[in-house]
DNA sequence: TTCGATAATAGAACGCTGTTCGATCGCGTG
DNA sequence: CACGCGATCGAACAGCGTTCTATTATCGAA
């Protein structure tokens, strides 16, 4: 069992999920296609699993956090969890779709609360604390994903591809008239320099401030 | 080529990404199915396309909050783009995929970071923010949609299903043990009853909130 | 009016996918 | 030895996105 997620989640780091075909699998594995259902109902359960075992990875980021200041936690835990969407595209569009297969998701969840627990906030600014901090995290990882899709072009390495992909981007802005798009032909400098992770950090400290501020830490 | 992408939003809206197929397209337009691959290149394109069309009636906001405050506007822009997303649940996936396609998304884009062009800011702060301010948007919506699968049980209607749904995802955190899950069982009563665009609207203003301040406004 | 280029459509087929079925194997226990 | 059960296997099914090639409709130029 372990053996196959394992495999799954080697074939989605390598092509994506397109990348991911029970019979590729059942190749890498050297088995047939319906020994892989044995162990999984179906594809989507897979997915979940393979991104459980990706998530799996920020339990110790947790663990070390305990002690520390709540925001500073919520802080290092949002960061880890980043950290795993950014080395594993293909994880952030299926987290938090099956809780009940996504064990180390609830924990991330559970991760989180509790230093809100340590706030001065009501419950239902606990919640949509929560909810936004993991759905920020989460949306952004899949956004980055789309930026760095899983087919380079031949005999090119990964810094290549990454320049190219930023430049379609940043051309694409630059196509429009100034006069109709003047913040996005002004940003497109930034955008092709731009740090996926500092791009993270900032937006999340945007919501740790409003949460400070909240808390009246600040 | 407009009844193409409409004919594909209906489909997509009643019965999601699944539902929509070009043999189920092409038989409601009374056609064949090559004929749709005149209009658009792939599936991934018609679904920019389909994305682009929902997202087009964000368009009337952006124009009204032209002349609000700048803290205003981006709430009021990303508010309406959020119902949008919960409108049309199969939306958030797709947005921004493909600029070259989604001319509006593009607007939208724009739109929100001219107002964030009047805000004593740095450029830098301003791309962050804007991107922060996306993301949250569309990860949000994603998050929506996955709490809302388009498969009701046959005899059911709407508020019924949400229960049901929802009730199944509270009733994951109840099964953990208090010890261990202390959050997640403390807030399992109040995700019953949660409102989508309450928790939506939290988290925003929490981003607005870290923005305000570095602004120097608060 | 006729003709030819081009926009648009149609049906059939290809290759691939997730998924299912029934038979078969290996192996520890009674 | 034989039984039961965890595990595996090959073959098949239905459906998908996509492509190919042939055919029709439209319309301006001669």
């Amino acid at each position: 069992m372990d053996a196959v997620v394992a495999a799954a989640v080697a074939m989605l780091d390598a092509d994506g999920e397109a990348g991911l075909t029970f019979r590729g699998l059942a190749a890498q594995l050297g088995g047939g296609v319906a020994s892989i259902y044995w162990y999984v109902r179906s594809k989507d359960e897979l997915l979940s699993y393979a991104t459980d075992h990706v998530v799996a990875r920020v339990l110790p980021t947790i663990d070390e956090q305990r002690e520390a200041p709540p925001l500073a936690a919520l802080r290092a835990i949002s960061v880890a969890l980043f950290e795993q969407m950014d080395a594993h595209p293909w994880a952030a569009a299926h987290l938090m779709h099956d809780l009940a297969i996504q064990e180390n998701a609830m924990l991330f969840w559970e991760g989180l609360g509790q230093h809100l627990l340590r706030l001065e906030l009501d419950d239902a600014q606990r919640f949509q604390a929560v909810s936004a901090l993991v759905n920020y995290v989460v949306g952004m990882g899949a956004q980055m994903a789309i930026e760095q899709p899983p087919q380079p072009q031949p005999g090119e390495n990964d810094v290549e591809m990454r320049d190219r992909v930023l430049d379609a981007w940043a051309d694409q802005w630059m196509s429009r008239p100034e006069a109709d798009f003047p913040f996005s032909r002004r940003m497109a400098p930034l955008f092709r320099r731009h740090d996926d992770f500092e791009q993270f950090t900032a937006g999340l400290d945007l919501i740790l401030a409003g949460l400070e501020r909240q808390a009246g830490l600040a």
